[in-house]
DNA sequence: TTGATGCTTCGTTGAAGGTCGAAGTATGAA
DNA sequence: TTCATACTTCGACCTTCAACGAAGCATCAA
């Protein structure tokens, strides 16, 4: 009877609406408070504070106390890619209940995924990384060519140090709007950081959207 | 605040335990009756008739009626991946819910994933493939090649036929206890039943096991 | 028609759990 | 110390929903 492991414990955690909305609200891999979180879930600080405990104990969230804030962040990768594949799910049918309006549209094309781009830019840059061979693709992984190392490092990033942290450098990721792979890892998470501090991009405040200057979007173009 | 489509509804269908039960029954993809089903989630006639109904209002169900039968199966591959991805998370970090009983070993062999073969066997199967330059991955997704067609019609697969359908060939499916990847699509559901038909193994009658007979297994050693 | 099987609908019961406010604990600032 | 902020715990309320049995519909077999 009883197959493979406990799918629901899990999936009733994810299907209230509170924690549902927490968990989105930490896709794009940034730790927020427990009253941050409170905020977006639109509930009150207890309720949040029991909901956060309740994620915590199933595994999703992990906790981590600095001075008398409590920031929460997902746990790995593996809870994010289950978010996107849900996302990709309930839009593909539930489609219906996304209005696509100004800010889903930029959803779309630009976002944060825990620390990542995603999005059609972001997938666009996988596709211009594999075709120039600086990213080779083996079996379901993906890892940096000699050619690709040179390029990062040209482009500002410090393999050396990412090399030395036992986090992937390189990841696959498939968003929910493409369908298609994104580049993951430390390596898509600085690509990122480099790009903001570059003042390609900043990232919106209140959502995951990423927002491309001008000339941000130009030399983009240019790059991928 | 809502950003992105709702996944807590999806999640929260998945999320009762009678409900997980019938979405993992279904999950080799074959079409079960609601009386099956009811046994299968261990709950009564009407209780199940009631979960069923949100299941397919929901988008994750497709029924069929059949006489004074009424089918259920899985409404597509997006939920059967959902499905796997959450036993992939809920396996990796629940972990201790899981027995390895007999059974499980066999499960983690080779079992029926929405009608193509899954597990270690299969995993075994699609390296070989690719290895042998029958099937080359471009991006996320898999096509075949010319000598993988010559392979497969060889094997006994009516490829014109399958070609017909506007379902696709191949297409790539993690599994949960390999984690890596293994061939679906029409092609990996052809493969299956013709090695069904040849004789190699039998379909476990209770459960998603596949049993390889001592004769089938050194043919598929050979094969792949 | 009569009976049997398969499923759905309805009403009730009961338990699970989300929600809040208030009180309690911990950390930092003045 | 004293106050303020950040979070947790507790108790009470209340909605939600899974579960069952009985009755109702539909289909098939004689």
């Amino acid at each position: 009877m009883k197959e493979g492991p406990d799918i629901s414990h899990v999936a009733a955690l994810i299907g209230d609406p509170a924690r549902a909305n927490i968990l989105t609200a930490l896709m794009d891999g940034r730790a927020l408070t427990a009253s941050e979180l409170a905020a977006e879930a639109g509930v009150g600080l207890s309720t949040a504070s029991s909901h956060l405990a309740k994620l915590t104990d199933g595994g999703l969230l992990v906790p981590r106390k600095q001075g008398r804030h409590k920031y929460f962040a997902l746990a790995n990768r593996d809870v994010a890619s289950v978010l996107e594949a849900l996302m990709g799910l309930a839009a593909s049918q539930g489609g219906a209940r996304v209005r696509p309006g100004p800010k889903d549209q930029t959803l779309r094309q630009a976002r944060v995924c825990y620390n990542h781009l995603a999005g059609s830019r972001g997938v666009q840059m996988y596709e211009a990384l594999r075709s120039a061979g600086a990213i080779i693709e083996t079996g379901d992984d993906v890892s940096l060519t000699p050619k690709g190392e040179s390029f990062a490092t040209g482009f500002g990033v410090d393999l050396a140090r990412l090399k030395t942290s036992k986090a992937p450098l390189c990841r696959t990721c498939l968003d929910w709007s493409e369908r298609r792979n994104h580049l993951a890892g430390s390596l898509g998470r600085a690509l990122l950081s480099e790009m903001e501090t570059r003042g390609w991009l900043r990232r919106d405040e209140n959502s995951r959207a990423i927002l491309f200057t001008p000339s941000g979007k130009v030399a983009f173009d240019k790059t991928f």
